[in-house]
DNA sequence: AACTACGTACAGAATAAACTGTACGTAAAA
DNA sequence: TTTTACGTACAGTTTATTCTGTACGTAGTT
């Protein structure tokens, strides 16, 4: 292997380090870092190939990058095989697909909350009067969600 | 089980789904979630027992929990045992332990690439010109890096 | 000083996640 | 139309993570 590929490999090894950060599996971090230094759109195979996994791993690890807007797919005359490129806008695409996910997800435990909630109400259950300060977690808890969801909205990159 | 002893346990399991998100684990998620509703400082044991896990789990919960800030120690006269309560500040604490984890790892890992490029520059080891965009691409993932970090930084509660 | 009870290290077991190989549906090539 | 090559579903295997039980060091109690 030349110097140069080294670098290339250590650098790729690095960089899928700080990818998995973003809650991408270890694979999946692989494939987006050598995809990104690569000069060119690249292949299922060639990409199994070159990290020695399995063309499915591949498979599997293209779509979800595919499905969070890190990588795209690119068409190419003669070229029967899909190629797939990496998203080069580094930071936007991760923060902007991580910000999403944490909205999303706010979002969707504050309403299964505040529904468990209104469901017990409904049927009569409350929590006793001394139990008074549960109320007020609950109600904190929900703020807590809330202020999650405003925070990542707030710094989503338009 | 009473209702609200039901109504609680719906709480916790829902709740400890949004801590999973701050990267913990699904038992520390469920200690803190729990410790979270209880109406006290609690025990090891207590904690255990109502969760149906060994003292072990506990344990090794509840110090990555106060490593985290998110959880501390207090004391009761007369208790022999160790009790812990629950970080009320919820948004406060999460986030503070949170960014601060993506801060270091941002800055650590941006050292690293760049030290990997220090070194290969002074062992002679350079991209060949028509490899002139990988030199590009290095310095956009280290400047990824720096934006990670800066924003972090700006979002950090004080 | 001897005893008891606590929290945790450590090694192994159980559980969950990641990865692979085969087999199939589909679309391009012959 | 037949053949070939592609991507992916699915089930099983491997690998990693999480959890448990025992065993030990330490500190409080008698």
């Amino acid at each position: 292997m030349t110097e140069v590929k080294q670098l290339t490999e250590k650098v790729m090894i690095e960089f899928a380090k700080t990818i998995e950060m973003f809650d991408l599996s270890p694979m999946e971090a692989r494939v987006f870092s050598y995809l990104y230094l690569a000069d060119e759109a690249l292949t299922l195979d060639e990409m199994a190939e070159a990290l020695g996994k399995s063309k499915t791993s591949m498979s599997n690890s293209i779509r979800n990058l595919a499905d969070l807007n890190l990588v795209s797919q690119v068409w190419k005359k003669g070229v029967r095989k899909d190629l797939y490129q990496a998203n080069t806008q580094l930071f936007k695409s991760f923060m902007t697909s991580y910000i999403n996910k944490w909205i999303e997800a706010a979002n969707y435990q504050k309403d299964n909350l505040e529904t468990i909630l209104e469901q017990a109400h409904a049927e009569g259950v409350r929590f006793p009067d001394e139990e008074g300060t549960k109320e007020e977690k609950l109600s904190a808890i929900i703020e807590f969600h809330q202020d999650v969801e405003t925070l990542f909205r707030k710094i989503k990159p338009q």
